[in-house]
DNA sequence: TATGAATGAGCGTTCATTCAT
DNA sequence: TATGAATGAACGCTCATTCAT
């Protein structure tokens, strides 16, 4: 009765429907939850955006807070991945911190709705939320201390400069994202700035420059 | 006693009483805000924190909300006058930016709730706390783009600078207070440390210190 | 083989498909409806039970209501014919009951889920089981009644003793259902005594054996 | 400001306002709990039936299990008390054994709704339902044992006879509560007879006749 | 015919706010 | 003024039923 094309396109067909309908939920998850947070988006609201029914949305996700987990722990992974990708080469540490500094703007400017969710709209309150940037603070504290034991960066204590950097961070990208004037480019400069100044061991430098 | 002086004592009694039941309302917000965040602090909560009916807080509030923005509002007018005492004889940008931060760490310590209504708990969501904040991101910005005027700081991008600097404060001293072991002092030392070597001109310092 | 004769073998294979689906949910209502009640069973708990889709349900049944009341009917037809097939050769009231009686708890045993679900569960709510047991009590109270008449029980209230003994056999067999020790042989003959001695006639069997 | 009496008498008109509300709860929950059942009872119903708000409800319930559970609770306490209190004298088993069920009976009448909704409605599917009705099993096991201990009652298996007993009145209580014709007095007779001469000793009771 | 994705009415529950005392 | 019982709109979530394929 049906015909063997059929059999094999039509879970095809369907699935694709599928993930479509999945992709319309995370898009409209994603628009609801970057401009209103976690507390005001509701789930009507997510449904309505993605043009589907309340019930739909429970066919994705179990619940309002397992669609948010998912989206902040995907949105971790796909910025260590690009994280990983774009520095695995750079061994030099102030090299590793300047890619590192670049491809989280970057990430900012190509994902600005995942980064608000998880960056900008003091969703700090959120257990997953302070779980993923507690691990990206570790990163960051293990390249300072890399960096200060390397003697790329003078002596400071990394427990308050990974914070430091992840928070100047947070606000620098959340004012750009709120404000939509000034090119990316210029404000990772102005921070690369600040912070290799601000971490940089100058002496070592020119000691360095010296034997060159 | 006072029964003849009534009508002349009572007003003053009533006031005080009134004050008194203000004042222990705006603790006990205080202190739930401070550990529960907006959201998950209940009006009853507060209420039962403060030993007063549910009613009472809605005299002295029309709302959860009003109480939140008079909160906020009061913290910021409370650190603006703290600032402004300690920073109105600075007149080189380098010890106003140094007695600012500073004065900014000390206060967290010795206001941690209000502090962490304002800055941490990812309050940020709300108009109030966006308002205020930005408020102190002006004024820092003002001092730095004063510092690089007079050739105290290096030049940069101030707009960028501004919200870096308030963001970077803000995740240190939550991290600061959310861990119960590192001295404000250590953690202050490294944060100036890492902000004077960021803007600092050091050229012009040496040509200073040269005709020193 | 049935190439040839497709037109006319096509539509039993069909039917055949059909009954054969029918049958599967009817078995997979059953042994759902028996383990978790009418609240507790959803619709696509039997239709993944019988290994259809949930839309297959629809084409059966018209609504879960439907199928609940086909399967309760369907019990009460099967028992009544068990029922009659066992009883009709027995005219003397006691043999008629002990058959009765018998046959019930047979039904039970060899049909614990249907029994389940239409007597046990306290599905009583439900206007299908409560119109069933009706019928089944009025057929009992017709015994009872002409019990009474022929002499061979005690005149008592037939509309009280039918909902009893109904009521008792019920939960006897409900709790045998749920442990799994007690043979029911020994169950039935207990209740057989104390009924048996609960309507008997002694006067009159006594009357009778003494002619005898 | 407030008079003596005033702080004195508040909280006893507010007392006796909520136990007021509480009680309307209480009734509304027995009467529509009683005639639709726990899942067709929706606590909007309960409220509505009681002049409330639905969120007056979970000021004295946690939840609308809670309240069945309280109401199911209460009921097999009521009914415990007031067989102890009429049986407690009551040494001889058959008399305890006929106090017993003419109290449940009378229970049954004076307490039709907390009847229905425990005993009646096929309630059993729920945990406090089964455990209270195990409860009574239990004690009436209890009674039967000693009964044949004692020689009053044939021997028999309690474990059977006990639930067949509860299962009979249950239904034949529903069934009276349901029609309003026949006192209750004739349906206690019927039963009664049924009952001992279900289980009566005849020998032993010739036997202590003769030696009277 | 068979499917299972989609639907949305409906439920239990919460909590900021009101109001009778 | 102070109280806390009362309120009901609003939310997250479920599931019987429909429908496009």
């Amino acid at each position: 009765m049906q015909s063997t094309e059929g059999s094999l396109a039509a879970p095809t067909r369907v699935q694709r429907r599928r993930d479509q309908t999945r992709r319309d939920l995370l898009a409209a998850a994603q628009r609801i939850l970057a401009n209103k947070g976690y507390h005001s988006a509701k789930v009507a609201d997510i449904a309505r955006e993605a043009q589907v029914g309340v019930g739909t949305f429970y066919l994705y996700y179990r619940t309002k807070e397992a669609l948010f987990t998912e989206l902040v722990e995907e949105t971790a992974r796909i910025f260590k991945l690009q994280l990983e990708a774009l520095t695995v080469s750079a061994l030099d540490p102030r090299e590793h911190a300047r890619l590192s500094i670049e491809t989280f703007f970057r990430f900012a400017r190509e994902h600005r709705e995942l980064f608000r969710i998880v960056f900008g709209h003091g969703a700090e309150f959120h257990d997953v939320v302070r779980r993923v940037q507690a691990g990206f603070v570790a990163d960051v504290r293990a390249t300072l201390q890399h960096g200060m034991e390397r003697g790329a960066f003078r002596r400071n204590r990394s427990d308050v400069l990974a914070p430091a950097l992840i928070g100047l961070s947070d606000r620098v990208l959340s004012w750009w994202i709120e404000q939509d004037a000034v090119p990316l480019e210029d404000v990772t400069t102005a921070v690369l700035d600040f912070f290799f100044h601000g971490v940089g061991n100058e002496s070592a430098l020119k000691r360095r420059r010296g034997r060159a």
